[in-house]
Formats: structure tokens, sequence, C-alpha cells
DNA sequence: GTCTATATACCGATAGAC
DNA sequence: GTCTATCGGTATATAGAC
């Protein structure tokens, strides 16, 4: 058990819990426990309990930065905006522990410094798929777009079915909204 | 300031702050604080911080049952789905302070004891709007038509346009979901 | 890097006077 | 119905030995 990958162990075992049961409801001491070390421990490698979760963030919402990169450098067409979405779903994938806690504990993320910046970036990746003088109605189809993936990764399992079914019924779904939200 | 109507504000301030701040970083005292008594007075009219939020939910999801009752009644038809639809949507807008709270604070209110029936309310009204043996795009499209009704209440306040005319945006692209959903 | 021990603060909840 | 006072528990965070 000898290591320099405590930290990355903290990180492991404190999303975890905090996607599981909550960011305010997880104690130090409950990660400390599962890690057999002691809460003094975590200390020496966060200086708070929220640099923690800060940390996690910075590790892995890089994909969804250079999504957000790369859309900014793309033509406003149909199919960049689909690719958009293609994209940010395999980013919700790929780190749906870190997006399951920022959904289920919005009202403790909405202040925790990492929160406005992720707001920020959901806001930044809204525009790219709107059509700034389309009418309401096919804007509110391209935030459902988006909307329909989270429902996807986040609330699908409540449904029966092929998870791989699903996802891909999901972002069909998806594409097809942005689609009808581009036209006439 | 003599009268009986002290529980119902307790009710207010408490679900203003919840929504506000998220549950567990609400305390009693400040609850307190801000109706000008004291945390022991809280606890002449509730037994418990809990008590208070299911007193809250209990008065305020009477909407939503209602619906469900009257959902089970009515024939499969699309025009049921879409009038479930709209009754949903007005509930939302009706409580919105608490449809905001379960939304942000969905890992706090997943073990609180309402969190169950809530999600068992919600799963039926996804049961009544759905078609058992639809593929499983038309599935998702249904699953989609609620999110987007949670999307234009809870985060199309992000997006500029008037208030009324997003609403309606919002129920028109939810209809064409659930439509969509239900063809071919 | 990890430990023991502890400081400090706040929480939910209760007892009992008025 | 509201108060003062307090209990018991847990939380984050730190000091200092090893």
């Amino acid at each position: 058990m000898a290591r320099g990958n405590t930290r990355q162990r903290i990180q492991d075992v404190a999303l975890e819990l905090f996607a599981e049961q909550g960011y305010e409801k997880t104690s130090l001491r409950e990660i400390a426990e599962r890690l057999d070390v002691t809460k003094a421990a975590l200390y020496y490698h966060f200086k708070t309990k929220e640099d923690i979760i800060i940390g996690i963030f910075q590790d892995l919402a890089r994909p969804i930065d250079e999504l957000v990169a790369w859309a900014g450098e793309q033509p406003r067409t149909l199919e960049t905006k689909q690719e958009i979405l293609r994209r940010y779903q395999k980013a919700l994938r790929a780190a749906t522990p870190l997006f399951r806690f920022m959904h289920e504990n919005q009202a403790t993320v909405r202040d925790l410094s990492i929160g406005l910046t992720f707001k920020e970036r959901f806001l930044s990746l809204n525009q790219f798929i709107q059509e700034p003088e389309s009418p309401m109605k096919n804007k509110v189809r391209a935030v459902s777009a988006i909307f329909a993936l989270h429902a996807g990764t986040f609330f699908m399992e409540n449904v029966e079915g092929d998870p791989e079914e699903k996802q891909e019924a999901v972002l069909e779904v998806a594409l097809d909204l942005i689609e009808q939200a581009q036209g006439a």
C-alpha cells in the first residue's frame, strides 16, 4: 500500500460518496474511513472539504472545456450543432458520477465556486446551438435537446430496456429536436 | 402578533430558504430568526426539521396526486396525454418553489421519506403517457416531453424572452413530442 | 504522510418557566 | 405559544508527535 496516489484515491472515493449521498451528508470522517486513514490525513492532501470537490471538478470538467472551445471555432451549421450534442452526450457518459453529483446537488453546487463556472459553460453550449433570431419555440427545442441528453443519462435508468439502445434513442431524439429547431 | 397562522408562516419561510440555499444548509436557527422567534417555538409546531418539509410537501403536492388519480381514469389517448402535460405544467407553475427545491436537492430529498412517494408519482405520470409496446425512441420522446416542461420551468429563466411566451412555447414543444411519440 | 488529540463551532432537539 | 438554557452529538479544521 505504498503510494503517491493517495490524492487520487481520495478524489475517487469522495466523488463516489458525494454522488451517492450528497455533498453535505458525506463527512470527511466517512471518506477517511473508507480509505482506512484518518481525517487528518485528508487535510494533508486538501486544504478544505471544498478543495476536494474543486479538484475533482477541474480534473473531470476538462472535456467540457474542450467541447466549448471547439464549438466556438465551428461555423454555426446544423451539422456542427448535431456534433456538439453527440460530443456532449459522450462527455456526460465519460464523467457520469461528476455530472450526477452536479445534477442532484444543484443547491449545494451553486455557491461552491465551481457552480458559476459550470453554469457559464452550460450557457455557452446552449448559445452555440441556438439561432439568435429564431422564434421562441425553436429556442425551446434547442434547450430541450440538451435536457433530453441529461434526462437520458440521469433518469432513463428508471425506464426498462437495454442501456446502449436507450442512449442511442436519446441521441436520436436530441438530434431531431435540434434539426426541428433549425427549420423554418 | 397573536394568531394561529404561525405554522403556515414557518412553512412559507422554510420553503423559501430550502429552495434558495438547500435543505441541509438551512438551519432551524435561520428560519426562526427570519420569523423573529426562537428555535424552540418551531418545535412547538413541528416535531422535527424533516416534519417541516413533509408538511409543505403534503400541502403542495396534492395537485399532483389529483392529476395522477385523474390520469388513471382516462383512456390512453393522445388527447389524454396532452391534457396530462398541460395540467402538469400548470401544477409545476402553481408550486414552483416546492418543485425547484425537489429538483435542486434530489440527493437530499431521496432519503427524506417524501422522496420515494414523489418518485412514485412521477413514474406513474410517465407510465400514463407511455405506450407500452412502442419503440424505444418513442419512449424517450415521451420522457423528454416531461423533461421539457421541467426545463421550461426551472431553466428557461436563463433564456431571455417574455415569460408567458416562453411557457407557451415550452408546452407546444412538449405536446409535439408526445404526438410524435404516439405516431407510427 | 499519517497519526493522536483537541479546538471550535454549529447542529437538531429537549426541559421547564412563563 | 413562546421563551431561556442547555444537552449530546457531529462537523470542519488544526497542532504537533512520529
